[in-house]
RNA sequence: CGGGAUGUAGCGCAGCCUGGUUUAGCGCGCCUGCCUCGGGUGCAGGAGGUCGUGGGUUCAAAUCCCGCCAUCCCGACCA
């Protein structure tokens, strides 16, 4: 393929639209285009990359017997009302009549769907386990779509659905599945996590997700240093450091005018964050609770509301808090606010000697401890960790780290199967419902995954086997055109992806899109052919070069992408 | 949905505060010609704009005021 024809564009620049580093690259290289928020195309780059990630997922899906099929996009109402989820979905679920006023949504997912088809085809026990799985366009209308292709609405992905007999079949299908993910990401050039997680509107029992490490992830995990532990951030348990035995100190008064947030007050006391126990007051069915939790610790709300055992938990407005407390937020505590529950996270009891606000206006105590100046009603864990807090298994060090959900898996068992009425005749001729799972791939927001994990300063570096060519032949003399067509010709007679750049620039210029674009192998015509008669390749990841004489290029190529697979 | 910000050429920005020499500029990219030819090359010429949108104020609006829309970031939310 001639360069000068291919539909791409590089810039220096990325639009402002892009914040993280993978979004940047892939406009920069020419990737995609936004068409509105969370509405991206795929340029040729961009989709012949989409495209090497599908054949490789099929790749290893044939591997476990799995199938491959296309459910519609468009999915009629009575499939979302019987399960439920047309109520219960919530607004990412786009919902519209056609012109005859039937109903219908945008597939967000394909449970319904896929459970329907299995009823209809599927009656014996003989023809299980099944595997079945799509690669199709999803809509969900996200509140906030961001990071590009990372939280798209509309997007890309792969969904595998599991029929088995029993929840044992599950299982171990479950296990092979979760087997050749692993080995899909692996081959993605992906470092990735496995993490505990929740189940969401999907449902089902057991839920993990794959994580892939990257800064600009919008997960967080955990991951303990020594025993490896991991898990997401709003899921994870811990245990923070603890405290010296302290002797307890005199409660004391201090003033502390226009102090109101942990970090002023840390400031204007000379202590750490970690010094200061923090009140937050919430608002739930069951009336106004104080929430007490170390000062460099965030609450969780969902543990918080786990155990309260409350359904709706709300933070409390300055208004509402000014009225019950009778002062404004930032100088409340614990002390002598005996007729609220008190919910005080782990840390707290754990301190000695914290700094509270002392429920009057520009006025803090010291010393305060848990026990003697104040009796929680509650103790548990509300809050997320931070680097640095101990495993509850092994009690080391554990790390915060950003990631990328790139995967998801679900024991559903048989929540479709009920609603639907999907079932088949075991070997007794009983009926039983199909035990289901199903098994999520964000194949859309791969490519910005991999990217995170795979460039530098010079741009993207895609491993060989996802990437949208494997070489570009460019020639760096207007008089060596010729030679770098023959030696594409060949290339490509030969079975290698190849693009030949004809443009008429400089040679800088050239290695510079090549390099952005991440074409792992550069098959360079200019000097070293006129002065030794040999073309150069380069690799793009670790930048060696190697001279080839012209009518051993092919072979040699070929010998280097094999070589760079394994 | 709460908080913050931004809309001026394909992209990145300046101009706005203090309205009028602004026929609205600059850089990148694009087109033409010459030069250069191994890491975003030099020179010359050129094309390209409803200043997001609707209204208001004014003799006069990219500039001031109000509404709306769009986009991005943080949070909430989320396979």
């Amino acid at each position: 393929m001639r360069l000068s024809r291919y539909l791409f564009s590089t810039s220096k620049e990325s639009s402002k639209e892009a914040e993280h580093l993978s979004h940047k690259l892939m406009l920069r290289a020419g990737l995609i285009k936004r068409f509105a928020a969370g509405v991206y195309c795929f340029l040729p780059f961009g989709y012949r990359v989409l495209a090497k990630i599908s054949s490789l997922i099929e790749d290893e899906m044939d591997r476990i017997e799995g199938q491959r099929l296309l459910l519609p996009f468009l999915q009629p109402a009575d499939l979302w009302k019987k399960s439920g989820r047309w109520e219960n979905y919530g607004e990412e679920l786009v919902r519209f009549e056609d012109r005859k006023g039937a109903e219908f949504a945008l597939g967000p997912t394909h449970e319904e769907m896929i459970t329907q088809l299995v009823k209809e085809e599927i009656s014996s026990y003989k023809r299980l386990p099944l595997i079945l799985y799509q690669i199709q366009t999803k809509f969900r209308d996200e509140l906030r779509p961001r990071g590009g292709v990372i939280r798209a609405r509309e997007f890309l992905m792969k969904d595998a659905y599991s029929f088995c007999r029993n929840e044992e079949e599950l299982v171990s299908v479950y296990q092979l599945i979760k087997k050749a993910y692993e080995k899909i990401f692996s081959r993605c050039g992906l470092d990735c996590r496995v993490v505990k997680a929740d189940t969401g509107p999907i449902g089902g029992k057991l839920s993990e997700e794959f994580i892939a490490l990257a800064n600009s992830g919008e997960d967080k995990i955990v991951q303990c240093e020594h025993c490896g532990c991991v898990a997401k951030l709003e899921k994870a348990e811990y245990e923070s450091l603890e405290e010296a035995q302290a002797e307890l100190e005199p409660m004391k008064e201090v003033s502390t005018p226009n102090t109101r947030t942990v970090r002023e007050v840390s400031q204007f006391l000379h202590c750490r964050p970690g010094d200061i126990l923090k009140t937050i007051f919430y608002q739930t069915e069951k009336g106004l609770i104080a929430a007490l939790i170390r000062g460099d610790h965030q609450i969780n709300e969902a543990k918080l509301q786990a155990l309260l055992k409350v359904k709706k938990i709300e933070i409390a407005g300055n208004n509402s808090i000014k009225k019950e407390i009778g002062v404004e937020p930032g100088f409340t505590g614990p002390v002598g606010l005996d007729k609220y529950p008190l919910i005080a996270d782990n840390t707290v009891m754990k301190s000695r000697n914290l700094v509270a606000g002392a429920n009057r206006k520009d006025t803090h105590l010291l010393n305060v401890n848990a026990g003697r100046d104040f009796q929680p009603t509650i103790i548990g864990d509300i809050g997320f960790p931070l680097s640095g807090d101990l495993c509850r298994v092994c009690k080391s060090r554990m790390e915060v780290r950003r990631g990328i959900e790139i995967g998801h898996l679900f024991q559903l068992g048989e929540i479709y199967s009920r609603s639907l009425k999907a079932t088949f005749l075991d070997e007794k001729g009983k009926e039983n419902y199909f035990v289901m799972g199903c098994y999520g791939i964000g194949v859309s927001r791969l490519p910005a995954a991999i990217i995170e994990q795979n460039h530098d300063s010079q741009g993207i570096i895609w491993p060989p086997e996802i990437a949208p060519f494997q070489t570009m032949v460019i020639p760096t003399l207007e008089k060596m055109f010729k030679v770098a067509q023959e030696v594409c010709q060949d290339l490509k007679d030969q079975g290698v992806e190849t693009l030949w750049d004809d443009r008429d620039l400089s040679a800088g210029v050239k290695f510079n899109d090549a390099d952005l674009v991440g074409i792992p192998f550069k098959v360079i015509a200019g000097d070293t052919f006129l002065k030794e008669g040999k073309i150069e390749i380069k690799t793009r990841r670790e930048a060696k070069v190697e001279k080839v004489k012209k009518n051993m290029i092919s072979q040699r190529m070929k010998e280097l992408i094999q070589d760079a697979k394994q």
